[in-house]
Formats: C-alpha cells, structure tokens, sequence
DNA sequence: CGATAATAGACAGAATGTCTGTCTAATGTC
DNA sequence: GACATTAGACAGACATTCTGTCTATTATCG
C-alpha cells in the first residue's frame, strides 16, 4: 500500500542532492576522526577549501565562502585553538589578520580532498564509475550555471 | 593565475551537492514565504515531508526522517504554535500523541511539494530538461543503493 | 592635507536545529 | 504480575549561523 502522506509523489530534487550528500559527509568526517583529525568538523572545510597556501585574511575567506566575517571569525578561531591554523596580524594592513594553515591544517586539508576523492570512487562503485563521471558532470555544469 | 589553495584540484562532489542543494532550499523557502507560508522553515520539512493524512506519532516521524523523538518533538511544537499542525492524545495509545495537519498545514506541505517541482524545471532549464531527467536518475539510483 | 567614507575585525547577543541524559507514564511480554 | 520497552517531556548542551554595534585603520576625494 501506497503511504498516505506525500512522500510517494515523488522525492525533490533537493531531497535527494541532501541525502546524498549528508551520507557522504557522515562518512568522509568519521574518517578524518580516524586518520586522526577528529576535531574537524564539517563547517571547518569553508576555511581549510578556501584558504591560501600564503595564508589569507578572515573577510576574504568569508567572501569566498559567502559568509559573513564573523562566521569565518568564530571557525578561525576554532581551527586556531585546536592547533590548525595560526593568527597573526597582516602586516600591509594594520585592521587585519592572517590566517594561516599549520603542518597539522594543511595535511588536515589534504587528507580532506582525498578522503572526498575516495569517497567519490567508492559511491561511484554503487552506480558504476561510468555513470558517476556523468552525474559528476551534470552537476558541476549546473552548479557552474548557478555560480 | 591558479589560485594558491586546495580548491583548484577539483571541487568535491560533496561541495557540488551541497552548493546545488543549497541554491534550490534558498529559493524554495523565499518563495514559500512570498506564498503566504514565511513561518516554514527548511528543517519542517522533515515531518511535512512524512506526515501521514490520518496523523502521525513523534516517534514514526522521528524514525521516518532520522532524527531523534526530542528533535522532532520540538519541530512539531513549532509548526503547532504556528498553526500548522495540531497535537492530541493517541487514543489507541496511551504515551503517545498524534501529529495532524490542520488546513494551513496540508496547504504548505502542498506548496512545498509543488515550488521544488518548479524550482527543478526552473533549474533544469540551466542544462536542459532532457539532462535533468538524466541528473535525477543518477541521483535516484544512488540515493537507493544508498539507502 | 584633511574630512569623510569604507573596511577589518571584535564583542555581545540571539535564533535555529540538533544532540544526550534523565524521567514518568503507559504498554507489551513471558 | 514482574520486567523490559516505548512514547514523549524536560533540562541542558553545543554547533553554526546571523544582526547589530563598536573601534581602529585605511582609502578616497575635494
């Protein structure tokens, strides 16, 4: 029998982009806990995505990842206080700061990308990789045509 | 110039969902509240999403959408004070409650249902319809095997 | 140059959405 | 009928955002 409510109709297109995203997430943070970045967490890749190898200052980073300055603040800070970045002042510009990635930031960073990678691949096993590289494709087109 | 950061490898296909999924929600709920429903915010949609017509009980919502009894308890205490559902006694069931739609709820949950749908042609004009068929495909396949 | 505007970030406070943990009342099981 | 399970309430916590206001600094324009 049909469920009464309204989910039979048909999922939304957004259901689905969530729920599969929330799964990938779920499993590519409890694997940055086991390769021992357990205090990363989701929020953090806005700053580890975005940030230059030179470090980068708090608005830049909130711009790039359009949020506001003290969002990005508060994740700087968090990422600081657990040993991922560093705070110092910009020297060309007395109002702000640089963040900068630790040796432990920038291997968390890294271990991100390839965990994301992985995970890729591993979803991709599900549907077969043929497929994923188009469903890669539709969505970076579109996300492209969004931007 | 290459940006100096992790982004330019390649965008994760988590970063993909997420910034599509994100897109369509914004635009979903601005235009709900432009359709006289300002008070339904994305996290309702987990028990307007799950609501049986006769009612339901917190804990089937909660165990429907994935979530626990208190998170969902709290959903439906403000979709209630917003006019949306109503709560009383289970009459087969001591302990528990039923959830139910009232007038206005049915209407937002309908609206909700229609604006994705809309939102996705709106969104599939972006690539082409016919692509957004394929898109919605791979994603449903996935989400199943997921699931 | 100096006045004014804009920017960087800090600080305070709030809202939202989720979680644990503990509790009571009711129900189900053996 | 004893014991375990379940439904939900209540209290408290935490993460992630937001606004609004403030200071210090920098940039612009006349």
């Amino acid at each position: 029998m049909e469920p009464t409510n309204i989910t039979w109709r048909r999922r939304t297109l957004g259901g689905l982009l969530r729920l599969i995203e929330e799964r990938m997430r779920a499993r590519v943070y409890a694997q940055m806990a086991e390769v021992g970045f357990p205090d990363i967490r989701p929020a953090h890749s806005s700053l580890l995505r975005n940030i230059a190898e030179e470090g980068s200052r708090v608005s830049d980073l909130a711009q790039r990842a359009q949020m506001t300055k003290q969002s990005m603040g508060y994740l700087a800070d968090s990422l600081e206080a657990a040993g991922y970045v560093v705070q110092a002042p910009d020297p060309t510009d007395g109002r702000a700061k640089r963040v900068r990635l630790t040796d432990k930031g920038r291997a968390a960073g890294e271990a991100l990308v390839k965990l994301s990678a992985e995970m890729e691949t591993e979803f991709g096993e599900l549907i077969g990789q043929a497929q994923m590289v188009r469903l890669r494709r539709l969505l970076e087109t579109l996300a492209d045509r969004l931007a």
